[in-house]
DNA sequence: CTGAAAGCGCTAACAC
DNA sequence: GTGTTAGCGCTTTCAG
């Protein structure tokens, strides 16, 4: 038998060095008002105990945790992790912990548990980091009273009722378009990710918008659903071959699908970029390795989650001086990298 | 100004209900001792006030929280995230929240604060998935005494006195040159990871012990380091052209640094694989679709992370009831995955 | 400057 | 079955 292990409290300091639990505690808490000598006696004490407060008990009494929820999805995937890197970075910056939960699915639903949960660890705020997509954000209408504290989401529809923050994922579609087009060409296809996915959308409404307004025809035939991976990138650009046999360029909404493409077209014996440039998105850091190397457009996830942070961040101040908080909307813009497969050499 | 938003306490719930906290108490926790119609009135109150037992206040008194403390590094690799996600799906399973901490660095040596940290928020347990490079876990052999609860340590060289969880690098690196061996190559370089890493040391080894036991020289010549990044993958098969020019098959020690070589060969007219067979390790997601595919080494995070928690978790239960806790070593055998860039098609 | 008392929200240990 | 008392480890009053 191992004798329990009893932490070291305040009270075995406070008896060690003669004073109150009070005094400790104002010396821990860096207060003004306890004399040199006596802080000195006690911060000796802390540190030959090895003394370290509870955060549990302090976070009970103050009804403030310094700890944010982070719900978030497929982690088994880049961008969520890239996202989540950017979090726990700022949060570490800003003094808080990070309670993390995955959710099983994309889509789950089940978010009442999961609410309480978080709640009844005193989170002083929530991220939710998950994107949006088919309706599992619907909750979001209806059960923001249900929250009684600050919550920011990431990479969903900017909404007046509530704080979003979000890589531009229509401007990144523009992007990449208005790329193609100053390489002359005017017949550009595109794969889009899974048209339940919000960011799927705006990269597909992106490239659609910014094709019609240069006076060039968007029809159904130039445009194919994947579901992001690569295996549906290599279908749907075959199918895509068949359906727009005019086609003289393509902007294809992830690297994975883009992938594919250049594979397959080099089986076709179609040359990217003599007779295909090629323009993907997300930036993965094999990308400039494929061959050719990818053109694609970079969206900064690391940014995201900082900024997520920040924005969490200052609303619990201000939640917790009982003021109003205002939802704030934070839209990051992304940006074209430029490589061989969209760029025809001299 | 908003209300105060405070907490709906045991004690709301006992008054309403008409009885002590006690007995709400009780109620919560399923304990057999109320009386069936007590229990449902106070049931009922509970639905009806929407009350959520603190797990903060059960922590402190319980002196259990059922919360892991995680600290990872690298969350923007995809290693890293394959991991993590094992660790939340295995947790949620088991009941126990995570607290996360990211190291900034792979290499990070500030343990002590680290520690303090998560110790103060009664974690019950740790799980150090940060991965075994130069001396990053030099404090393991000291401050093992200083943790006062169990530790489980992924991806690090397996040691009598702490728990590991790991995947056999040394195995993989085995199987693959065991693999191009059966292609009828004998010359079969290595592009390493950075030999500081563990893991890169582990399958480096594999390979040239699998050479040597099967009869060919393995020399200094057939093997060049590269960092893991593709860009170092470029460097190091040029380097490893020139050094070994009889070199008749390669494997290298991620995918990433695969995908420069087949990108390299495929420039220098090195046909692959029927000039040179490739083996790469990690089965990233797009390897698969790499040109040609890319046969691999596949190594299951997913499993490792929860296998992890798994052992923790019960590391954590013998702890509790103050019984010795018998460190314990999981090593998880990699597999080999074959596609075209091994095989020469008949 | 310092201490005593009360309490954050809950449960262990004992009464009855 | 149910209530009372005490206390987890800390901080907030409020005295002095």
């Amino acid at each position: 038998m191992i004798p329990q292990n009893r932490r070291i409290t305040i009270k075995h300091v406070a008896k060690e060095a003669g004073v109150s639990t009070q005094t400790v505690s104002r010396v821990i808490n860096v207060r003004p008002d306890v004399s040199p000598e006596t802080r000195q006696r006690v911060l000796d004490i802390i540190n030959q105990l090895g003394y370290q407060p509870s955060e549990l008990a302090r976070s009970l009494i103050q009804r403030r945790s310094y700890t944010l929820g982070v719900v978030t999805a497929g982690l088994k995937y880049i961008g969520p992790s890239r996202t989540l890197n950017g979090i726990t970075t700022k949060a570490e910056e800003s003094g808080y912990a990070l309670l993390l939960k995955e959710l099983p699915s994309f889509t789950s639903n089940e978010i009442q548990p999961l609410l309480q949960f978080l709640l009844a660890r005193h989170i002083d705020g929530i991220l939710w980091a998950v994107p949006e997509i088919g309706n599992n954000h619907d909750w979001v209408k209806q059960g923001l009273t249900g929250i009684p504290v600050p919550v920011v989401y990431l990479t969903m529809q900017p909404h007046p009722d509530v704080s979003v923050a979000a890589i531009d994922n229509y401007l990144g579609g523009v992007i990449a378009v208005q790329h193609l087009l100053e390489q002359g060409r005017h017949c550009i296809g595109h794969i889009s990710g899974p048209l339940d996915w919000w960011e799927a959308r705006q990269r597909k409404q992106g490239w659609q918008d910014t094709l019609k307004k240069a006076g060039f025809p968007v029809s159904d035939a130039s445009c194919v659903e994947g579901n992001w991976s690569s295996s549906s990138g290599e279908v749907a650009f075959q199918q895509l071959l068949q359906s727009y046999p005019d086609m003289d360029a393509i902007f294809v909404a992830n690297d994975q699908m883009a992938l594919s493409v250049l594979r397959v077209a080099h089986r076709l014996g179609i040359h990217v970029p003599r007779d295909l440039p090629v323009v993907g998105f997300d930036n993965l850091s094999e990308s400039a390795f494929f061959w050719p190397a990818l053109t694609t457009i970079n969206q900064n996830q690391l940014e995201l989650g900082g900024r997520a942070v920040q924005e969490l961040v200052a609303q619990i101040e201000v939640f917790q001086r009982n003021e109003q908080v205002a939802p704030q909307n934070v839209l990051l813009s992304p940006d074209l990298i430029v490589r061989e497969s969209s760029v025809v050499q001299k």
